[in-house]
DNA sequence: TGCAAACCTTTGACATTTCAAATATCTGCT
DNA sequence: AGCAGATATTTGAAATGTCAAAGGTTTGCA
């Protein structure tokens, strides 16, 4: 089955592919592309099949988890870079699910507050513990020293992405 | 207001955060996830703006740039990344945008081989190129060694995750 | 020859994603 | 009081994503 071997190719050849050479910074994207699918692609399907959950509604239920209050839609959404309309739809399937409550509070009727339920909390917690152990187990080849090095430089990478953004550069 | 910052919040604080410390593994991982969708966020509403294209259009198309005779719908699947209900969608829409042409070789009638038209190289050699030089831009603030040194030990990384997949791990 | 197994693509049901526009509600200022 | 503007959430349309099942076609082997 070439099946198998497919999941290497991938992205890395999109671009650079016709004319072999390409700009360092494309290839490190590409990279970093493939490699952050690979490994969202592997934790989505533990998580489907262990606990029927998908990824996003992982990563609400994390912000949820650690904010034992609640949090209304909007911060929800900053925190877990999900959009605004977004959270509106995933809150109310975890909600149907009994995972999460929505509630409005007295001062300000615009806003909704999302809150674990007690088998919101179960269910994370379980979760969250798979989740650090899967990622453990597809990092194990990786020196630990360099580990802690990657974490390090990709944040000269992210801090450099966040100062070139299109978005709010009108002022 | 905490609220500008929430940007650089995102993800990473998904899960750590109830016991501040955690394990390197899933802080790497979270700084992977947060940084890639920090760049593709751009990219993609780049592309938008100024191409009228999506992400995974781009994608498809770089494949079949490289591949001038055109590719079936299966290895366009595995080479994207994009699984094959999604290609047949995909390709549906840039056919009727006129950017690719589908056909059915005559040896194989199970098969459909799709194919950039004129007005597709077109396209895409300005998005390709416009791509390249985003990348530049967005990763300006890096240091050059440490771009071909990120490569490198990022694939260490996805060599490690490619090792400990679940899914195909049956032969 | 003839049919089961393999192969390639499409379909279908859902969940998620993006963006933009619509709805509510609150706030500040006159 | 009363309305413009800011806030918070929802809605809607279109595209993408997953997975599983269904459709044709071709192949291999009895």
């Amino acid at each position: 089955m070439a099946e198998t071997e497919a999941i290497d190719v991938d992205l890395e050849i999109i671009v650079q592919g016709a004319h072999g050479r390409s700009k360092p910074e494309l290839r490190l994207w590409l990279r970093m592309l493939s490699t952050t699918k690979l490994i969202s692609q592997e934790i989505r399907r533990r998580l489907r099949a262990e606990f029927g959950a998908t990824l996003p509604q992982f990563d609400l239920m994390a912000q949820l988890y650690r904010e034992k209050d609640g949090l209304r839609l909007g911060e929800l959404s900053k925190r877990t870079m999900v959009t605004n309309g977004n959270v509106t739809g995933l809150v109310e399937r975890l909600e149907a699910d009994g995972y999460v409550q929505r509630v409005t509070p007295q001062g300000d009727r615009r806003v909704t507050v999302a809150k674990l339920t007690e088998a919101g909390v179960t269910l994370f917690a379980a979760m969250a513990a798979a989740h650090e152990g899967w990622l453990q187990d597809m990092m194990a080849d990786i020196d630990p020293h360099a580990v802690a090095a990657l974490w390090s430089e990709i944040g000269t990478v992210k801090a450099s992405a966040n100062n070139h953004l299109s978005g709010g550069a009108f002022e």
